[in-house]
DNA sequence: TTTTCCAATCTTGTATGGTAGATGGGTTCT
DNA sequence: AGAACCCATCTACCATACAAGATTGGAAAA
């Protein structure tokens, strides 16, 4: 998922090789939220023109990761505790309904997620919170697409991007063995056919994380609106 | 809603003057699935640079309205079936959500929608389906204000653009006293505080459209992938 | 006639210069 | 000293020129 700068030949165009080193570089918080940066000054730094930097910035304002103020200056968008929540609030009723239908028709569900459970506890074993992000995030996906909505997953990934920076904040904070211990609680509600238990185990799940953010504006003010 | 493109004072820069005249034209079909647009067309049309109106279509072509392809040609993109049921599943993920929400808290629901009725019935009795359009929308849209989530509304606006243009197309056709009914029926629901029979009767809703959908693909087969 | 190939002419991508608005700091006036 | 003001300098915005890939049509060869 991670784009090197200096890899010449993956992007195709300038633009979008500076969109993915950016996007990189904001929900890493290499780019920290209120920083201020311009369109020479990226261009001075990647060894481009303004033009694919602007193009850059027009795309990642409009992902809500980046706030253009004409004539002014451009900065990286601080986060949002009320956009976080709603953009939230979308992921659970996408998830919740995700959940239904894949309980209602299980099908290889089970087999397929409990591989995944045990990739993550081998993650989680060697202590590999990287992988261990990337295993999570595949699961779910995974219910997208078991659920024959994968291209739904894709369409939201734009408001994702909001929340990863939160989960950025708290990567060696979140226990994984919790989230383990919950995600075997789906997978058996699911395995079972149990829609209103996959339902509510689902939003357990979910709703942990508004303790995470709870958390995260009190260490981190300055990021946060 | 509408823009116009002689207006020189509402819109800020030449870019999203040129943005919001372009996605009326492709929202009302005056720009048809699979016409092919060029940046020096526009611009010469608008009598501007190249400049804003590349800017422009960057931003189309991230919403899904336009089709970048690098040195050959933009074109406008053909309607994805596949896409638009996944952008309504989203839809209906989330006005269930919200539904649900506002039918465990009336409160000023009951009176706000149906006043909200009232109007439609009056639009729809003089025949002004446009009228009645804006008013179905500020129905929806006024769920989303009473759950809390309004910000969230805006948030899938791009995706529901791909169903606005699809909906245009069946301006005439939708018996707009089937959907006062409907609208009624989730009125009453959420007025007795009835969580399970608001959430029927909004899925009732929204599943007439997937009619609509493949009476438009017979239609128009030519606007779609 | 059919096929191959090349060149004129499209397209978008990139670079650069100039413009107007906004900011900040120093100067001048009160 | 305090406040108003002006100007150097920053910003994003727009226009223009050039570059490079893709297409198309016709000419030339088989």
């Amino acid at each position: 998922m991670a784009v090197n700068v200096s890899d010449s030949v993956t992007e195709e165009t300038m633009a979008l090789r500076v969109v993915g080193a950016l996007r990189d570089d904001i929900v890493t918080m290499t780019l920290k939220p209120g920083d201020v940066i311009s369109e020479s000054d990226i261009a001075g730094r990647y060894g481009v023109s303004r033009q694919p930097v602007r193009e850059a910035f027009i795309r990642l304002a409009q992902q809500g990761l980046l706030l253009i103020r004409p004539k002014r200056a451009t900065v990286v968008k601080k986060i949002s505790p009320e956009g976080v929540r709603q953009s939230r609030f979308i992921r659970e009723s996408i998830e919740v309904e995700i959940i239904r239908r894949v309980a209602s028709h299980p099908g290889e569900a089970k087999a397929v997620l409990g591989e995944l459970i045990a990739e993550q506890e081998a993650a989680s074993s060697a202590d590999d919170s990287r992988r261990f992000h990337t295993l999570d995030e595949l699961f779910h996906r995974t219910l997208a697409r078991l659920a024959g909505v994968e291209y739904a997953w894709q369409l939201i990934d734009d408001h994702k991007m909001q929340l990863d920076r939160v989960r950025y904040l708290t990567l060696g904070v979140s226990s994984s063995q919790v989230a383990i211990g919950e995600h075997k609680a789906i997978a058996a509600a699911v395995g079972a056919g149990d829609v209103a238990g996959a339902e509510a185990a689902m939003r357990a799940h979910l709703a942990r994380a508004e303790v995470l953010l709870n958390q995260t504006i009190s260490d981190h003010p300055d990021y946060f609106e």
